[in-house]
Formats: structure tokens, sequence, C-alpha cells
DNA sequence: TAGTATGATGTAACCGCTTTCATATGGTTT
DNA sequence: AAACCATATGAAAGCGGTTACATCATACTA
């Protein structure tokens, strides 16, 4: 690989000419800057990244951390985050977190030791006053899916209560009255939000909440197909489901088949996330979406923005759901 | 951030002797490497990962080229990858391609100016003299999914005639004698291959294979659901379908249902990946098993041994496919 | 006891680029 | 014609490491 050294010698001017032409430099007359340039073409020369990096203390790279890489939610997040960075040329670096405290501490000291520009994180496990110190001290944070008070500006995040709300109000608009709901583990965020929205839909429209009808799961299918399981057992009855997710919902469409209810006619599902396989269940699933893939590539954008100086896109910090009407839901049989 | 020079001030030793200690070199007395050790806990010091790329010529970055970032088989294989280099202490960067030739060309170029030590790519639109140039010039090269002659030893793939032989093999041994075969763009090798195992598995078992039942789709749902739609116009009898993957599988048991044919009862439907979305169909979806994920494991492997020296797995080329056996095939009705 | 391995450490060049500061050149202004 | 300015370019010092080579004890050999 050539180096500056030689298109300089080729060209007969010093390496910082060069240099300056690689940068688009206005102080280079254009005479020289089209020998450079020639001569750059002749021998196929391209700066070398890493001497770039050490030189200005840029990477050009921008760090990534998820719990996983695959999976509807994140791989969405990185399809968009890449497009987004890679039009600006900027290398995507990811590590995954597995959601787990210890993981996601060492993810992020794996990325820094990259001199990560940026960094865009989505972790669960990590407690705020370790995300404050963090975005104190690193490089520039941004982070998914998780409003951590004190760093609103950083954050990115979905409207769930609102998502919850809208899931709940679609149902009791069809009529239904009695609606259960299969949350995940409250002590997320997004999982408390989302029942929240569920409890204002109802009281809003007049209706209370049976807490018999509301079981704290673990987003997971298998969790969604004991959780209804474990509704259809106490015997209490109810006419529509919200799932807080679509991986629960398909587990609970799977055990209200088991006991030989009908959906939508006796019961009604909706789920949440518009996860590609909510289109794959029978009935399709009606489902809440969540725009990851342009949460994403707005994170790309902020990061250009603030750590490069690329355009000025106006920074969205939280986005709304929307409702995805497909067959599982329909009116209230009474 | 400490630098070296400030370890070995601190230490009172020069910096040679420090680097050879963050270098584990032998030839450093044991109480000038406590001392060192020490020093560098003090300071918090860590190599700056970008001068050590500048000096040693090697960025500890390894580039993944796929098609996309998200979707059942990449993100696997995606996971795989990055799990085990993550382990070993390297760098993922990532770039799509989407199948597009000019994208994949520059997709590569892009990861090959940021001194990739190696690269793993998937990639369906390079032709293979490109691939050789590539294997020839750039850095060691792992390609996925696809069998470039002359390039053997750089490829993992799957054995895609041996997948469509069982799927195929299966159905026969369940009775079924007019099996129908929705296949992917008969241009791509694994879309031939498995095609050529339908074959092999019919001829075997003394079945002639009716070209008529044969549609060549896209790899797409509603490609799948076009082939069944299709298929039934023909009105061509059959009791079995071979979709050559899960996605098509998905479209044409949107259409059998929609026609009113049961699943398996009537016809039996077996797919090709053991995607996710499988077992969220209804009936849930038997299929051939793909490895991805361990084949994204053995091609970081791969690079780990060969590029970093690190350990020696013995490695394997070509992996076997495997059944996948659930709902929606069952005996031949006849 | 002089001669010689041997192991620990230091010196300094180098990796390829950026950037500050100094210098040269030619054109304006007065 | 002297003084001044703007502009294009070069020289050289980093950026933070690695490593070939030189040096220096120390221990071992004969």
């Amino acid at each position: 690989m050539a180096t500056i050294y030689e298109v300089s010698k080729l060209v007969g001017v010093s390496v910082a000419t060069v240099s300056r032409v690689i940068n688009g430099s206005t102080r280079v007359s254009d005479k020289t800057r089209q020998k450079v340039l020639s001569a750059m073409q002749t021998l196929d020369y391209r700066p070398n990244p890493i001497a770039q990096s050490l030189a200005t203390n840029r990477s050009d790279c921008v760090g990534v951390l998820v719990p996983e890489v695959h999976g509807p939610v994140f791989g969405a997040m990185l399809s968009g985050i890449e497009a987004e960075l890679r039009a600006a040329g900027k290398f995507t670096l990811f590590a995954t977190g597995h959601n787990v405290e210890t993981k996601e501490r060492e993810a992020i000291r794996f990325l820094l030791n990259r001199n990560c520009d940026a960094l865009i994180m989505h972790v669960e496990a990590l407690a705020d006053a370790f995300i404050h110190q963090q975005a104190h001290n690193g490089p520039p944070l941004m982070i998914m899916n998780r409003v951590v008070s004190g760093l609103e500006d950083r954050c990115i995040s979905l409207d769930n209560e609102y998502g919850g709300y809208i899931a709940t109000s679609m149902l009791l608009e069809m009529g239904h009255r009695r609606i259960a709901y299969i949350s995940g583990p409250l002590a997320w965020g997004d999982a408390s939000a989302r029942l929240d929205g569920h409890r204002r839909a109802l009281s809003e429209h007049g209706c209370k909440l049976d807490e018999r009808l509301v079981i704290e799961s673990n987003f997971h299918e298998v969790g969604g197909s004991e959780a209804m399981a474990e509704l259809l057992r106490r015997d209490i009855p109810f006419s529509a489901v919200v799932s807080a997710n679509d991986e629960m919902a398909a587990g609970a469409m799977d055990t209200l088949r088991a006991h030989g209810v009908s959906i939508p006619d006796e019961v009604s599902l909706v789920g949440f996330d518009n996860a590609p396989l909510g289109r794959y269940l029978y009935p399709k699933l009606s489902t809440i979406n969540y725009p990851i893939t342009e949460m994403g590539r707005m994170a790309a954008n902020w990061v250009l923005e603030r750590v490069y100086g690329n355009g000025g896109t106006s920074i969205q910090h939280v986005f709304k759901p929307s409702l995805v009407i497909r067959a599982s839901a329909g009116p209230s049989p009474n």
C-alpha cells in the first residue's frame, strides 16, 4: 500500500500538502491539488485510517451495544444504525451485553478500548448512576429504549405508555369490557409503562381494572403461554387479551388454541412490537408498531451531528407507536 | 488517558520495558514486571489500540459482510461470529451488501479501508473471479454459504444437496409419491443444490419427477404464496410440498389455507432453514435445520487460528443439515 | 582470572498521518 | 520604492505504541 510519502515524492511536494489535499483544506493551489489527486490515483493511494486516527485522536468508529445481535428488535435497530453510519463513512463496531450487568460493563470497556468516537447502547442491567458516570467521562453516549433522568437528551425511546393505551383503547372501542393483560417484567421501565397505558385506557373508558386479569410474565413465548394457562385456570371471564409483546402473544395464542378457544371469535388478542413473527401467526396478530429501525437511524444521526458535525437533522427523542390491525382482534362477542 | 510514557516514568524504566510487559514478553524480570503492572493499575492505563495497530500493522478488527444485518439467517450468523471474536478480544466490524454487486464491492472496500485483519463475507452477487482476486491480494478471506472452486478451504457452507435430499426422503418415507417443490432462484448455488437433493431422493426411491410440480420462486414469502397458487391452478395432484426455505413455506401455507386445503391432512409441507418463524406458523412447520450460528462460530475460529494464531480448532468446511420434525408434515392420505 | 554466554534493560528508529509554525512568493498599497 | 499582506508550501514535532539493536551486569566456563 502506498503511503503519503510516496505520493508526495511522486508529485514533488511535501507530505503536508498532500495531507491538505486529502482533508480538503482550501490552502492548496488548484494546480498542485490536481497533481496530487492524479498521483494518488496513479498509486492507488488510500490514506491509512489507523494513522489518521492516531494523529487526530478520532477513530471514525461508533460502538453499538445491544443485548443480542439477532432477534427482531435489535436486528432492525442495528440495520438502521449501520445504514446511516455507513452512508456517512463511519464504522459500526458492535458488541453484545445479554442484559447482564457484568457483560454490559465489559462490553462498554471493550468498545471504549477501541477508541470509539461515540456509543449507542441498549442496556437493561446497568444502573442509571453508572450511565451517568459514563456519559460524563467517556465519549458521547446515546441510550436506546430507556429514559435516564437527567440525560433525557441522550435518550431515544418509545412512548410505551401510549402504546399500551392505544392497544387497550382499540379493544374497548370494539366493545370489549373484560380485558386481560400479560405484562413483561415490571421491573423494566418499558413493561411497566405499557401496563400504565392499559390502566389509563380502561379508566378513561370508565372500565375498572380487575387485577386478577393482569399477569406479570417475562417477555418470552413460553412465559406468554404459561400466563395464558394461568388466566384460563383462574376462570374469570375475559373477551380480549393484550400481551406486552408479540412473543408472549404467540405463546398465549398457542395455549388458547390448545384449549379450543377461537381467536378472535371468542377471545381477541393484541400484541406489541410488530415483530415479523406476528405476520406468521394464525390468525395474524394485531399489534402495536414499534418503529425501531427509524429509532436506530435517529440515534445514528444524532451521533453524526453531534460528534462529526454532519448535517442538522432535528432529533426526535420520543417515538409514538401506532396500531397495526390484523386478524387476531375483533368485536366483542357480547 | 495515561500513555505508556507516564507508566514508564512512574516506574522508572523505559517504554520498551513497559511494552514488553504489555505484550507478555518473557524478557522482563519478575520484579520489574510487578512494578510495571501495578503502575498500570494505578494510572488506569490501557494501551491505545490505534497506536498498537499503527505500529504492528494489525487492527484486531475482523470485517463481516452480510446481505442484511437482520433476518433469521444473518442475525444468527453474526451472533456466532461476534461471540467467538469477542471472547478472543477481537473486534467485529460489519457492513451490508444487500446482494447487489456494486454495494458488495463498495462494502469490501470500506472494510479494507479500515485495515481489517480478515474478512468474513456472505456475498451473492460477486463473481468468483473477483473473490479469487480479493483472496490473493487482500487479507485472509472466509466465504460463507458458497463454494468457490479453487478456494474450497476458504469456504464454509451447508450441504444443501443433502438437505434437499432428506426433506424429500422424509416425505417419501411417509408414503408420499407426488411431491411438489417450490425452489429459490436457480441461479443461486444453494437453491439449485437443494433441488438436486430433491431430485436424487425421488430417483433413489424410484419416483419420477414431474417437472410441472417444480416452481422456481424467489425465497420470499410472497413468492411462496404465488408459487403455491400456481401449483393449485395447474391442478396436478400432489400430497406434499417441499419449499426451499421457510419464508416461502409460510406464504405457501397461507395460500393453502385460503384454498381450504388442510395441512397436513390433505397436503404435507416441509420448509428449509429452521428459521424462528417456523415455530409460529400453524401448524408448526417441519423443516431442515441450518446450523448457521455454528457456521459463524467456525468462520470466526478459522480467522482466530489463521490470522491470530489462536488455538487449533480443527475446521469443518461443510455442515450437514438435519431434519426438524413438527406438525406440518404427516403421512400421505392415500 | 580472563573470556564468554545469558538475561534484563535502554536507545532510537519507525508505523503513516495531522498540524503548527515558519518561510517564500508575488501582489497591493502608500 | 518601501512596507505590508495574503496565499501557497515546507519543516518538523507530535500521536502512542513496537522492536531491532546496543549496552550492561551477572553468572558460568575453562
